[in-house]
DNA sequence: GCAATTTATGAAACCGGTTACTGTTTACGA
DNA sequence: TCGTAAACAGTAACCGGTTTCATAAATTGC
């Protein structure tokens, strides 16, 4: 059964196609008697037009392409999320491009996000979003920002969270040197004295940039921060317990506090203390960054630094919307604050014996 | 700057359109001087086929649409991973609709569904992806059948996990029956009597046929299942919690072990046993469903039944590349079965005092 | 009542590719 | 050397819409 197209309906109701098109897109006049036979004839054929004709004549999609790096840590989900919300409303649909990072290196991952950027681009978006992953390497090759930058001279690109150096992009960021600062601050107000910072990646932004709030936090409140103390090379659960485990096996007087890069590891740190007949908080206090969903449903639940996900991803998408319908330029940094949420994971350190 | 096409490449190649496009797509021999002549202007000018027009006349897009209700629920990200891995091999994209449904009621679920089936057509999507939502409802109306029906005449639909009555489309499901019923006697198994069964919606297909386990593992093991000991009516933390606080408000003996019709709930029922004294599994086994990737993450982890989402994914899309690429008629009902998952939330009863 | 608009519609070009059809060369076997 | 098949390339139709331009009919103003 060959789909109805246009045409069809145009012949049935003998008029033209310029006709069904104008009542298809009220875009001129027609005469009510006409339009109610075009009408009842859609309606008959459950004729849908052909976004892709349409948008090869019109030069818009509707369609937003969307590059993350792995669907699966809650973080994206909830951004995504948030996107959703705010692009649904202006008829936008989304291109999900998943590029699979957890569990690849990083050159799988670029050469991923290459070939997704060339898709998008070749499926003519309308726009798009980049979170986490090659963006937020700290230390990018310049082709990579060279690639992205051409892609954005021929369509809008925001970059969630994204750092790309020496190349300027619509950004919506987060603060996360005021962020780990003030979870820094939370623990220090609690009274503890010897914290320690643990996961992430070195070489990736996010991390950096909580690092360096971190020991901001330490050195304004006089604090010697240990490098020793200072252990990063994962996001997971895994790692954070591994983490941990590196912490107590160190001997000597233990952190009382522990500041983590992401909720993930600060769930693993958890475990780990758990698991080695610490009590949370008691024994020791573990703030979380990020506040994915079950930060507040895991025991006892995580105090940690809302990223307000949702809010992220509603300013991408209406960031994105402003330059591909007017062109307009607005901001080219949009800075959100993290907001700290305090749960059951932090106290005051108990007195030691 | 004008986008450069064909054309430009043909002119300035002086050769016809035809050529260039066959040497885009090796679709016929090309003299290999011509042809390096034409891979140099592709290159030199960055030129990108337009997906729209190729797709027009191909009748094919490579695109896939996934529709689906609350990306935030953990376990939808994780079939997509697996949809993502298998697709990715064949070459297609996806198309992300979010139906939001979590905090909307069933009415605007089902409109978006309509919507998005529609935006997906116009799309010309090779095929479509349902996971969850309006298909999860046991009694969902016929007007929703006969629609994804009608949707289904002209292009693939697979269903995960769907339920559509009396219509034949291509499911691959995971059989929660079995699933329940051996979740049930894990706890049986580990000498419990008093097992309630808590979380879900009674409308939902997924809840009655969980519910349905439980009972059938109930009655063949000799046991009798206490109606009041079935609460449902939501698949959340706090909905979890929730039935536990009713649960224990009853007064008189409490169960010793919990059925949750899912791990959010299960954590739920976990955080408020926890709150009221009791121990996990000490004084109270729980076991959930689904497996979600924060299950093994809890404190205790999570006993739970694997739907082995990453499986679930692969299989959907495999099925649909079948009938997309060869119309082939696969297998119309496709049963994964769940997999226990004994961690650390159930374990014997205790004695009673 | 007639010119000037406005309304209503059709013909045809266009978007950017693919491909069926056709024609010209070249290669090869006898 | 000739015939035939394969290699190579171009012309034009096509996919299914939108939109410009032109034209005819209906309103409007004076």
């Amino acid at each position: 059964m060959k789909p109805v197209t246009v045409y069809d309906i145009a012949r049935e109701a003998n008029v033209s196609v310029a006709t069904v098109s104008r009542v298809l897109n009220n875009t001129a006049p027609v005469k009510a008697s006409t339009r109610e036979r075009i009408m009842n004839l859609i309606q008959k054929h459950q004729f849908q037009p052909n976004a892709l004709a349409r948008s090869l004549i019109k030069k818009e999609t509707g369609m937003i392409g969307i590059i993350l790096p792995d669907i699966t840590n809650p973080f994206f989900p909830e951004v995504l999320a948030g996107l959703e919300q705010e692009a649904r409303s202006n008829g936008y649909t989304f291109f999900l491009c998943d590029t699979g990072s957890s569990n690849q290196d990083h050159n799988v991952q670029y050469q991923r996000e290459s070939e997704y950027l060339n898709i998008l681009m070749e499926k003519q978006v309308d726009g798009i979003i980049m979170i986490g992953g090659r963006i937020d390497l700290a230390k990018c090759s310049r082709e990579m920002v060279k690639e992205v930058a051409e892609v954005n001279k021929r369509l809008p690109v925001v970059l969630i969270n994204g750092n790309l150096p020496g190349a300027k992009f619509h950004r919506v960021i987060v603060d996360e040197i005021s962020g780990a600062k003030r979870a820094t601050e939370h623990l220090i107000g609690l009274g503890h004295k010897d914290i320690a910072f643990i996961g992430g990646y070195k070489q990736m932004s996010n991390t950096v940039q909580r690092l360096e709030g971190f020991c901001l936090a330490m050195e304004q409140a006089g604090m010697p921060v240990r490098e020793d103390w200072i252990i990063t090379g994962g996001f997971s659960v895994d790692a954070g317990k591994a983490f941990l485990n590196a912490l107590l096996a160190m001997g000597g007087p233990r952190p009382t506090a522990i500041v983590c890069a992401n909720d993930l590891s600060a769930i693993g740190a958890i475990k780990a203390a758990v698991k080695s007949g610490l009590r949370v908080p008691d024994d020791l206090s573990v703030i979380g960054f990020d506040d994915i969903p079950l930060a507040a449903n895991v025991i006892p639940e995580l105090t940690t630094m809302s990223l307000k996900c949702l809010e992220l991803g509603r300013t991408a998408a209406s960031i994105l919307h402003l330059l591909i319908s007017r062109g307009e330029d607005t901001n080219e940094l949009t800075t959100l604050q993290p907001e700290l949420v305090v749960r059951e994971s932090t106290a005051p350190p108990r007195a030691r014996g």
